[in-house]
DNA sequence: ATATACACGGATCCCCTATTTCC
DNA sequence: GGAAATAGGGGATCCGTGTA
């Protein structure tokens, strides 16, 4: 049988003690296929350097006899092949050691620790990626399959006729055909329940969104009925029903929000409690649970995605929103809110108040929905780049997906994988001390006009590539024709033979550089997609080699890049200075300075010169053109701060880096009140309005004209209470929510106020009180700690001392304010 | 558990010294 | 008068959140 396919959900199984792939897809008719397969299983002993060709012979028949009977199974090294490959960069002498079972390699290679052997590598990539890397059978790329078709056949323990596909095919041959379309079935699901704390409280409800469908299961009845509200008697019968609706649209993506942490965990703990079988695979079986910091759901043959994971390492750094609950996202992403509804106890939710409660439940669920379809493009190019499945690539971390990457692409290289450092490793690794990173340059306060920024392009991955600098080009001796630099404490070395993950990353930048510019021709999803994947690769490469968890962890060249990217800068600074250009700022790749009389063009062309000069694939582009900028003093002292300056863009729009404006823990008012004043100066070029607009907001405050929400505090709880050695403000609100039964946890953003007390009280934290409880907000604290520091410091850039400016005028006009 | 360092600034912690309180 | 308690100053540290 012949047939046309792509591969969504991987995952193996063993029969008769040898491992087969199971890969779970559709034809391009749209039926649901599963795909069954298997590989060569192998892993690689390499050899120390001139081993005589006798004892090599020697060697592979002593591994030849190797025998295992362990874990219940018979397993034995198959054959022994002797291969040239590289490791490291360099050219290595290798046994290639099949075996019967994946599962047993690691205790294979543990037995061969004879002395002619090195190293053992190529034993932990996991069954699926060794298969991806062995047949290329790449997730959501398109093959013509040929095979035999399983029709309640007894092979494989009579898996055809176990799982809920149209075809069941065993794989003869496999080829790569040109892409097509392919449009997923998709459900997005979301639960509210009676408690928070998983499995604690009976589930309420479940709503369930697709394509053209719209459900709720709930067995709490409304006043009014929409129809795609279904009642049911109990919990129990919601689970059951809730399994039937997603056995019967059996969708290749379950879409939920937190649901790894949330909504399928809790699931599965009511299931238990009802004793009800939450078969939700294509085999019946109920979701796998694995440990991590969140346990990871996975369902067997529909692919689970908690679309939070995804956007918090794909997404979250370049998002305005300050949280990534649902709300803020879709807010930011699909312009749409959840809908409103007070949580109550279920027990004081009145008839009517269930129909409202019904369309929050279902609104989250299509907000999920579109989400999906937003991040779809994202999460297919993540995919095919990474050469991993779908369920992990959405929650892989970056330095996660820069591995992958690498493994899929050791073959162009003949490299033999790394390995995954131990334990033993790591902590060595997290035990050194932090290397000299970025240069900062300390600006001089003042307000500027005619600002020009010009920035190194992928600053530190285009240093990585130009200098060579990895753990395969890494010299522990000195040689003469290499590039060096001093780094550590030491002087580094690194050959200038391109080693493969410079290469690689070459290829990524230029990669992203080719589709942003053909994407600026001529815009489209998928180009925006693949140039925004290969743009985060980039920019998390250098991150990974410095990496404690990273198969290829290069201390050295993470010190290195950082040296190299702070001399670059520094050479680039001094060449604009030279040219007379006054330089205003620097940090790390960015550089700032006046243009002063000169035109545009003439700052394009010294652009070009500069360029011109500069090494290998090194290259400054001009981040942009601004009428204002204003840098400003620190807190405390004189010198100019680092990392906060605001911009006037040509365009009016203004750009502000660092202030507390763009920072989440200073109160609403402060912010809204620092924004306003620096918009007034930037506009205007002077502090004149900007002097009255405090003046006016000052008298507000002092009048109690403010609302709560304006004086809110948030603060993140970033641990447990109980880890908290300085108790500070938002721990007591922390502790405050805890005993009203508010419920907290790790990462709950914590709100609170600052109050007028009683007695006079010493600390903030003896004043702060909760949204709920009611007090009166703290005139001295916002005005001392939240407003004035907020917006002195920008004065103090026209020699303005705005506090006597303010108590100044309090004794002249007393009840002025 | 799962990219890096640099930086700001609030608040508390903690040590020291001076002052007050207690006996 | 001397020891213990308290207040306050200031640097160190913790903590959260930014920039790149």
């Amino acid at each position: 049988m012949k047939v046309n396919f792509i591969g969504v959900d991987y995952d193996y199984f063993d029969y008769q003690g040898k491992n087969y792939i199971k890969i779970i897809g559709r034809t391009d008719s749209g039926k649901r296929i599963c795909l069954i397969d298997d590989c060569d299983i192998y892993f690689w002993a390499i050899l120390k350097e001139n081993i005589s060709e006798k004892k090599i012979e020697k060697l592979i028949n002593k591994i030849n006899k190797i025998k295992l009977d362990i874990k219940g199974r018979k397993t034995k090294v198959e054959k022994v092949e002797l291969k040239t490959k590289n490791f490291l960069g360099k050219k290595v002498q290798a046994l290639k050691i099949y075996a019967t079972n994946y599962k047993d390699l690691h205790d294979i290679a543990s037995r061969i620790d004879m002395d002619e052997i090195e190293k053992r590598r190529g034993y932990d990539l996991g069954y699926v990626t060794h298969y991806i890397l062995e047949k290329k059978v790449n997730p959501l790329a398109w093959y013509e399959v040929e095979g035999e078709l399983l029709n309640n056949s007894l092979k494989f323990g009579g898996i055809d006729s176990a799982l809920d596909v149209d075809i069941c095919i065993k794989t003869k041959s496999i080829k790569e055909i040109k892409e097509k379309q392919f449009l997923p079935n998709v459900l997005a699901y979301d639960i509210e329940t009676e408690e928070f704390e998983i499995g604690k409280g009976e589930i309420l409800m479940v709503s369930l969104v697709g394509k053209n469908f719209k459900k709720i299961i709930s067995c709490k009845k409304a006043s009014k009925k929409h129809d795609y509200v279904e009642y049911v008697k109990d919990e129990a019968e919601l689970l059951e029903k809730f399994v039937e609706y997603i056995r019967k649209i059996s969708p290749d993506f379950l879409v939920g929000y937190f649901s790894d942490g949330f909504d399928l965990p809790y699931l599965r703990a009511r299931a238990q409690k009802n004793n009800v079988k939450l078969s939700l695979g294509l085999d019946e079986s109920p979701p796998r649970f694995f440990r991590g910091a969140v346990p990871t759901g996975k369902i067997s043959g529909i692919v689970h995605i908690d679309l939070l994971k995804f956007i918090q390492t794909a997404y979250s750094q370049y998002m305005q929103s300050e949280t990534l609950s649902l709300n803020e996202v879709a807010k930011e992403f699909l312009g749409d809110t959840k809908k409103p509804f007070e949580f109550k106890p279920s027990s004081k939710i009145k008839e009517e108040e269930w129909e409202t409660f019904f369309e929050y439940n279902l609104h989250d669920s299509v907000l999920t929905y579109q989400l999906f379809e937003k991040f779809w493009q994202d999460i297919q190019e993540f995919t095919k780049i990474m050469k991993e499945p779908v369920f992990d690539v959405t929650r892989n971390g970056m330095s996660h997906n820069v591995e992958d990457y690498i493994i899929h692409n050791l073959e162009k290289f003949d490299e033999i994988p790394e390995k995954r450092p131990t334990y033993d490793e790591i902590s060595l690794r997290k035990k050194q001390p932090a290397y000299e990173g970025a240069f900062v340059f300390e600006p001089i306060p003042g307000l500027y006009e005619n600002v020009v920024f010009f920035d190194f392009t992928s600053s530190y991955g285009s240093v990585i590539v130009t200098y060579n600098l990895s753990k395969s080009t890494y010299l522990e001796k000195p040689e003469k024709n290499s590039n060096s630099i001093e780094a550590l404490g030491k002087k580094v070395y690194f050959s200038k033979k391109t080693g493969f993950f410079p290469e690689m990353l070459k290829e990524i930048i230029e990669k992203r550089k080719k589709y942003k510019t053909e994407l600026k021709q001529k815009p489209d999803v998928v180009k925006k997609a693949r140039s925004n994947a290969y743009k985060l690769l980039a920019n998390a490469s250098y991150g990974y080699q410095g990496f404690f968890g990273a198969r290829y962890y290069c201390r050295e060249a993470a010190a290195a890049t950082a040296a190299f990217a702070r001399q670059s800068i520094q050479t680039a600074i001094e060449n604009i200075e030279k040219e007379n250009y006054p330089v205003i700022y620097s940090d790390t790749d960015s550089i700032a300075f006046l243009r002063e009389k000169n035109s545009k063009v003439q700052i394009e062309k010294f652009l070009t010169k500069l360029n011109s000069k500069l090494p290998g694939i090194m290259e400054l582009e001009l981040e942009g053109f601004f009428k204002r900028g204003i840098w400003v003093t620190k807190r405390a002292g004189k010198i100019g701060a680092k990392k906060k300056y605001a911009l006037l863009g040509e365009d009016g729009k203004i750009k502000i880096r660092g202030f507390e404006t763009v920072r989440r823990d200073w109160c609403q008012l402060a912010r809204k009140v620092q924004n306003q004043v620096i918009t007034l100066i930037l506009n205007d070029g002077n502090e004149k309005k900007a002097m009255d607009h405090i003046k006016m907001i000052i008298k507000k405050l002092k009048n109690r004209e403010y609302e709560k929400k304006d004086i809110m505090i948030k603060t993140q709880l970033k641990k447990p209470i109980s880890e908290y050695r300085a108790i500070s403000p938002h721990v007591i609100a922390a502790k405050k929510m805890h005993e009203q039964n508010i419920p907290i946890e790790m990462g709950s953003l914590i709100e609170y106020y600052i109050a007028e007390t009683m007695e006079k009280k010493k600390l903030v934290r003896d004043k702060v009180k909760l949204p709920g409880e009611k007090g009166e907000y703290n005139i001295e604290y916002y005005l001392e700690k939240q407003i004035l520091p907020a917006v002195e410091n920008i004065f103090q850039v026209f020699n303005i001392n705005l506090k006597e400016v303010i108590e100044g005028k309090k004794q002249t006009t007393l009840g002025d304010f």
